[in-house]
DNA sequence: AAGAACTCCTGTTGGC
DNA sequence: TGCCAACAGGAGTTCT
């Protein structure tokens, strides 16, 4: 599911209900997501205030004053529901229920001092929940190999031309690489190379010269990168399934999509004549147009 | 050592 | 209608 917009999206709906509240109760359902919970994970988090939620990646960070900080990554299916103060027991959406009466797949609850209650809910269990020290962030498993945040100023023609510079992977799979630029997943990848005008498989390389140097492609590839982005944080990110806000809200920057899942229909540069082309590449689907992306 | 394939998991969809 | 393969917003691990 989500990508660095909707991610973004997520922790602009937790913030409100999580910064300044103190976690009175978790209820952790099973032992694991994709990975195992950390030892004592209720009891390590109650008492303790949440002093501030950030985005790194794909990553939220819930910086805890008992010195910890809370790393959730919600994988393909994972979503935040708040229950405001008040709001009792069902939530809104909650349809799917077990046999023992709990809403399906619902994995976690947070309960804070405030009476808001936040459920984590992750069909596929791909998503994660770690707890690490707050002064080793940067340093720890989860953070070390990842690369440069694509919304933040380092973003430019020139970054991007040496980090691709030399590598023959192809540019889809290269702005895939949470190690070169951390953020994107697939939905924006296609959007931004098909914004750039780029052939999702040309070399990564090509966008910069033997000697490195950016070519004009560079700096074209980074600007839609950073527009693209803003475009869908502005959007509220993309709901193609079941992405929803941590409020039940939709985002609907789905509406705005060039090629994302628009194999066959015509595309949308004017004159082009061509329709958008579904591909597989390292097993997941690339949409582009022929006409309009170059290698 | 880069790059591609395989893997985790459940649910939905589209073709026969 | 049923059945089954393909596919889904991610990314760690394992191969070549």
């Amino acid at each position: 599911m989500p990508e660095l917009p909707e991610v973004e999206t997520v922790r602009r709906g937790l913030e409100p209900a999580m910064v300044g509240a103190r976690f009175v109760a978790v209820e952790q359902r099973r032992p694991d997501l994709r990975f195992p919970f950390p030892a004592r994970f209720p009891a390590r988090l109650v008492g303790a205030r949440v002093e501030g939620l950030s985005r790194r990646a794909k990553y939220l960070v819930a910086d805890l004053s008992s010195g910890e900080s809370l790393i959730m990554h919600l994988g393909m299916t994972g979503r935040f529901t708040v229950a405001a103060p008040g709001a009792g027991g069902a939530m809104l959406g909650e349809f799917h229920h077990e046999a023992g009466g709990l809403p399906a797949h619902d994995h976690v609850v947070f309960s804070f001092d405030t009476g808001a209650r936040i459920t984590y809910n992750d069909v596929r269990r791909f998503g994660y929940m770690d707890l690490v020290p707050t002064a080793g962030l940067a340093t720890c498993r989860h953070f070390a190999t990842l690369g440069l945040e694509p919304l933040g100023n380092a973003l430019s023609g020139e970054v991007l031309a040496d980090l691709f510079a030399r590598r023959i992977a192809p540019l889809k799979a290269a702005l895939l690489d949470q190690r070169l630029i951390a953020g994107l997943g697939n939905i924006y990848v296609c959007e931004a190379l098909f914004r750039a005008r780029l052939h999702p498989e040309a070399p990564a390389g090509s966008i910069a010269t033997k000697t490195g140097r950016p070519r004009a492609s560079a700096h074209r590839l980074a600007q839609t990168i950073r527009a693209v982005l803003e475009e869908a944080v502005a959007a509220g990110g993309s709901t193609l399934r079941d992405f929803a806000h941590a409020d039940g809200s939709l985002g609907y920057f789905q509406h705005a999509f060039q090629v994302y899942d628009r194999e066959g229909e015509p595309c949308v540069t004017p004159g082009c004549g061509h329709v958008v082309r579904r591909i597989v590449q390292s097993g997941r689907s690339t949409f582009f147009c022929e006409g309009c992306q170059r290698r």
